[in-house]
DNA sequence: CGCGCCATTGAGCGGGTTCAACGTAAGTGG
DNA sequence: CCACTTACGTTGAACCCGCTCAATGGCGCG
């Protein structure tokens, strides 16, 4: 077992303040005790890791590849929930049953734990679940943003705040010539937004009519102007929302904002 | 300090299919240990506990009262990302900052925690920090299903998901009557289910026209039919999600789907 | 090189937003 | 206790975004 590459925990900087260092946060023992449960797994793009409503035994860690997890509602419809990449956790069971539908889209190499021997090891190994804590903790800030997203901004903005998600993370994103990597496509990219994919279409259209990207072809993209992406979501969707005596939000507005007009009138 | 209330989390049943006890999951030892870092708070109706981005110290346990916990746009504009209700917990750090607002909707004990302290009785009390782990992943939970329901489902769609989460909790269902008491405004409302106000209304006066409610007053309501409540979330807001070779979640149908025909029409 | 699937675009429709007006409930002070 | 006041809630009408069905275009794979 000791062949293995490193188990590696894609860092997340939380727990209180005390931003983790950028490299692995777990320990060299935290490695061989998580290295002695685990089982890897090589699988091919399409594999479902576990199926929802399905009893839960398996933990995975992601080492390489991308994988898709989604919820599926009573009338069969899709809402894809997060896409996991290299160093996350995904399966922790709810309430004994697995809560979502998990598939690779890419080739994939995972650990797999068995959720109970992993808490054995919690007991002893407090920090370990910190980590995890942490880790979990960062997946629910993750999808309180994707409700905000989902509730207050319109198809272009989703997509813009998409994309964005993607150039921070380098596996995808290449600095050098500003190109973009989707590693999913339309279905999987609707199912994700929450619209059709001719609607994922008509928004890769318009913010490519504005000027800030230019798609290559449908997977890759160039980012020609990330300020603009971002300033999409500066635009409201809606008139107004809460009493005029709620705690708002007062934003400090930056001065180069008139070169953006454009992008804000987002016709 | 003795002299305060039993010190009660709302017991989740979750953490790998050890189904949690009816009661309160925290040990009497755990409470003592709570107690001797907590802080009791009694606030008025529409007191902030805390603002977005702000530097985060402490973190609350609802004893009594209603917290709505919103998360702001960029735009200003916002989105209530969940009521809290006794026994939940909010405020906990995203790299020592708070995520969101909390705002007490009702009037609300509390008691808070710095989270420094809390985080070294974790060191000691393993258990407790699963009990915590299992809050969040809870959370966690709710807050996919909101990426679910926001995603795919229509504005009464999402009302009905609403008034059935709200059914749930005895506070504010008198199953006696039938009768439900919202212990929000239109306002809040709407900006929980990422809808126009207006929009609400008109999603209340639908489902009443099906016969699934009454309205006594705007906050009291009278729950005719859960069952079909639960029926219109049947009906699917789209064509289709997903390739066809996707696994989807084939769902048994009930027998007695055909009473709730006209709920499944949906005008 | 050709087939098939994915992606894109067009046209029409429906749900939701917006602005406006009206109805209603709760709270206040005379 | 009632009239006043104000904020909340509901309904109407027009517009617009996004969904749907259909047809065409283009990339990738055998």
């Amino acid at each position: 077992m000791s062949a293995l590459p490193e188990i590696r925990v894609r860092p997340v900087t939380d727990i209180g303040g005390q931003s983790a260092p950028a490299g692995n946060p777990l320990s060299r023992k935290e490695q061989e005790q998580l290295r002695d449960i685990a089982k890897v797994l090589d699988c091919k793009p399409g594999t479902t890791l576990y199926s929802q409503g399905e009893q839960a035994r398996h933990v995975y860690l992601i080492a390489e590849g991308i994988i898709r997890v989604n919820h599926c509602e009573e009338t069969g419809h899709r809402q894809i929930l997060v896409f996991r990449v290299p160093g996350d956790f995904c399966g922790i069971p709810h309430e004994g049953h697995y809560f979502n539908f998990a598939e690779t889209v890419s080739n994939a190499l995972l650990y797999r734990f068995e959720w109970v021997q992993m808490q054995q090891v919690f007991l002893t190994e407090p920090h370990l679940q910190l980590v995890l804590l942490g880790k979990i903790l960062h997946d629910y800030r993750q999808a309180q943003m994707r409700i905000s997203s989902l509730g207050q901004q319109n198809t272009c903005q989703r997509l813009a705040s998409f994309l964005l998600d993607f150039i921070a993370i380098p596996e995808f994103f290449d600095a050098e010539r500003s190109r973009l990597t989707l590693p999913v496509n339309r279905f999987d990219l609707a199912d994700y937004l929450g619209t059709a994919p001719e609607s994922t279409a008509r928004a890769f259209a318009k913010i490519e009519n504005l000027g800030l990207i230019r798609r290559i072809t449908a997977r890759r993209i160039d980012i020609l102007d990330k300020t603009g992406l971002r300033m999409l979501n500066r635009t409201p969707r809606r008139r107004n929302s809460g009493h005029p005596d709620t705690a708002s939000f007062k934003k400090h507005e930056p001065a180069d904002l008139k070169r953006y007009e454009s992008v804000l009138a987002c016709k």
